[in-house]
DNA sequence: CAATCCTTATA
DNA sequence: ATAAGGATT
């Protein structure tokens, strides 16, 4: 085939030739060039993370078998700005046509924008398509028209709304291949040596691709669905979707997912079944809210730097590293929040729930910035999504209509024993805990000394006392609210008096910087942008002694138990059994050395001194991506409303809101 | 039946 | 914290 008048479909994140529009549409324009391109400088200070990259890498290649089976092979592309490997591939094949589907974080609405921009002053046409929502965002309004701004407003309307949504696409039977041949492809690399062995951990517990995504569906769907209102407040339960990564990636569309839930819920529904109902409720919602952070973003595209409501910019953060690093590696003292922690770190995995008490815990008893928090969770979480946690980090900072309010302080020991009455999680994560009696296991500070000698704990020693006692947090959390209503008050006041902006408002003009371990090394990836980015950012490495096998130790137990044990520890089924576990027990004999190894990265990362360089290294290196500049204008109103010039100054080509007054009112 | 206590959920 | 709903008296 030759390459005149062909289509390229650019898959992003809708890595599935199932119910996916733009590749449907491409199909039927004519032969096709189905393209991805590996562009991660773009996305600033949100690369994809190890885990994120790791799942991406299998994504894409299951995607490309898929193709192939089709009848063509998805070309790769390396690059540092997608509009111009996008424009050099459409010269290369001739093309006529661009097919993509729609993403809705901010840096995606510009770029995507300039694509259209670019493209079709180059004669070539760009059709975009809705895959990754049940509406799009403008579809969704008020009875004034405006886009609401609370989640339950948003979702009742989606759930009335005049018309279904889309029913899914059947993937196409047969793809007309453009010629792949006047494109080659560039190997796309998604991991580094260092990086090896900690994914080869992820394997056991996770398979990416629209396979398994198909899989977790039907399972979830004919299992723990009818039982999701019951069972989602365990903290271990293995009984959520565990679809979150699948769907972040596009694997699985959420109008499939949203379908196939409706119809159980008809059948249960002609069966009489109660149970089912409230369930399916419960669920829907949960993809409700990822619509809901697709359609903030949306409206707000600057809600992954900046609060939604303007007063938490007054707010006085504690910038404290070592409160930070505790945090990551699951040593603040308090055990729940330690036992999610190390999860995290151990699988990048962590249930809903427990993401809200760390998140809470990080804001309100730390009080560490939560852009921190937010980065940190990027970088691990296998199911990273810039929407749905910035969405989540908001709602926990108390900054969304909506949301909980800040001075709510949640206690990590009382949610302990409401989201793990008996202690498995904690001690499942934290074998040091495993013997305490589940009295004082999410308070081991109380338990009396003979309990705690009996149990092997040694406060201080071998697990942390409480780097912040409750008492002391809820004092300074109350000052510093106390501190930021003033300066709120005072800023509103300064410009109700007409006087000229600016004063005391500099120190957030710009967003806290992240600490200096946690961006990427560019030099390093300038010279060399065929490799991945370099970090030193260690806490993206699963620990060298996984907490699992610590607690095959501990517990002294044999492999029966850690085979049952690591059933629950990772969130999807896999024959741990089958495996040699040579390299375990190996890691087991040095079982003393994780502390030590802790400590010596402790004190080799105490000579790193974050903070002042990376915000002028952003600046410098803003050419390539629309990089995120704060705009100087007031703060007269309640909700940060400087996002109109950033619309200005990068415009989208989706209908844009005028939200701004609305907001306002609603305070 | 109303008043009160208790549980639960909270985007 | 608080509001709503359920259970208890």
């Amino acid at each position: 085939m030759s390459g005149g008048g062909c289509n390229i479909v650019w898959f992003r994140r809708d890595l599935r030739v199932e119910d996916n529009p733009a590749l449907a549409a491409g199909v039927r324009a004519g032969a096709v060039i189905a393209l991805y391109v590996w562009a991660p400088e773009e996305e600033g200070h949100y690369q994809p993370g190890r885990v994120s990259r790791w799942w991406l890498k299998q994504s894409l290649s299951q995607l490309d078998s898929s193709l192939r089976s089709l009848g063509t092979t998805l070309i790769t592309k390396r690059s540092t700005d997608s509009v111009s490997s996008l424009l050099q591939v459409v010269k290369s094949v001739g093309a006529t046509q661009l097919f993509f589907n729609h993403l809705y974080d901010p840096l995606s609405l510009v770029r995507d924008h300039r694509t259209k921009e670019i493209l079709t002053a180059h004669g070539v046409t760009v059709h975009s398509f809705n895959a990754d929502l049940l509406y799009e965002p403008w579809e969704v309004l008020d009875d004034v028209g405006q886009p609401f701004t609370t989640f339950a407003g948003f979702w009742s309307k989606c759930l009335s709304m005049p018309y279904d949504p889309d029913s899914p696409l059947l993937p196409p039977k047969r793809i007309i291949s453009g010629d792949v041949s006047l494109c080659p492809s560039d190997p796309l690399v998604f991991e580094d040596e260092s990086e090896k062995g900690s994914n080869a951990l992820l394997a056991r517990a996770w398979s990416p691709g629209w396979k398994s995504a198909d899989k977790a569906l039907t399972t979830f769907i004919n299992g723990p669905l009818i039982e999701y209102a019951k069972n989602r407040r365990k903290a271990d339960s293995a009984t959520t979707s565990f679809l979150s990564p699948h769907l972040h990636f596009g694997e699985v569309s959420v109008r499939k997912v949203f379908h196939l839930v409706r119809l159980k819920q008809v059948l249960w529904n002609n069966e009489g079944n109660q149970a089912g109902e409230e369930s399916v409720n419960l669920f829907l919602k949960s993809i409700g809210l990822r619509e809901y952070s697709r359609y903030i973003s949306f409206n707000h595209p600057y809600s992954h730097e900046k609060p939604l409501l303007g007063h938490l910019k007054f707010f006085p953060w504690v910038i404290d590293e070592d409160y930070f690093k505790a945090w990551r590696q699951g040593r603040t003292g308090y055990p729940l929040v330690d036992a999610g922690m190390r999860e995290l770190w151990a699988t990048g995995w962590l249930h809903d729930r427990i993401r809200v008490v760390v998140s809470s815990f990080f804001v309100k008893i730390l009080q560490l910035p939560w852009r921190w928090g937010m980065k940190y969770f990027w970088d691990t979480l296998l199911d990273a999504d810039l929407e749905s946690d910035a969405l989540g980090w908001q709602y926990i900072s108390g900054t969304l209509p909506d949301g909980r309010e800040l001075d709510r302080m949640d206690n990590p020991q009382f949610e302990g024993y409401k989201f793990d009455p008996n202690g498995e999680f904690v001690r499942r994560w934290l074998p040091e805990l495993a013997r305490l009696p589940t009295e004082w296991i999410h308070h081991p500070w109380n338990a009396p000394p003979s309990v705690l000698q009996a149990a092997g704990v040694e406060l201080g020693s071998n697990y942390p006392i409480p780097i912040v006692g409750i008492d002391a947090a809820k004092a300074r959390l109350q000052e510093a609210l106390a501190q930021m209503w003033q300066h709120e008050a005072a800023s509103r006041a300064v410009i109700e008096n007409g006087t000229e902006e600016g004063l005391g408002d500099s120190s957030d003009s710009s967003p806290i910087a992240f600490p200096q371990d946690m961006e990427e090394d560019r030099t390093a990836l300038r010279n060399n942008p065929t490799t991945t980015t370099i970090r030193r950012y260690e806490d993206q490495m699963v620990p060298s002694m996984t907490t699992s096998l610590v607690r095959v130790e501990s517990e002294e137990t044999s492999s029966d138990l850690r085979v049952e044990r690591g059933r629950a520890e990772v969130p999807i089924n896999l024959n741990m059994d089958e495996e040699p576990r040579a390299d375990i027990v190996n890691q087991v004999n040095n079982l003393q050395h994780f502390n030590i190894a802790m400590a010596l990265r402790d004190a080799e990362d105490s000579t790193a001194d974050s903070s002042s360089s990376t915000i002028s290294r952003r600046e410098r290196d803003g050419g390539v991506v629309p990089v995120w500049s704060p705009p100087a204008s007031s703060y007269s109103e309640q909700y940060v409303g400087e996002e109109n010039s950033f619309l200005q100054r990068h415009p989208q080509s989706h209908q844009v809101m005028n939200w701004t007054q609305r907001l306002s009112q609603t305070g």
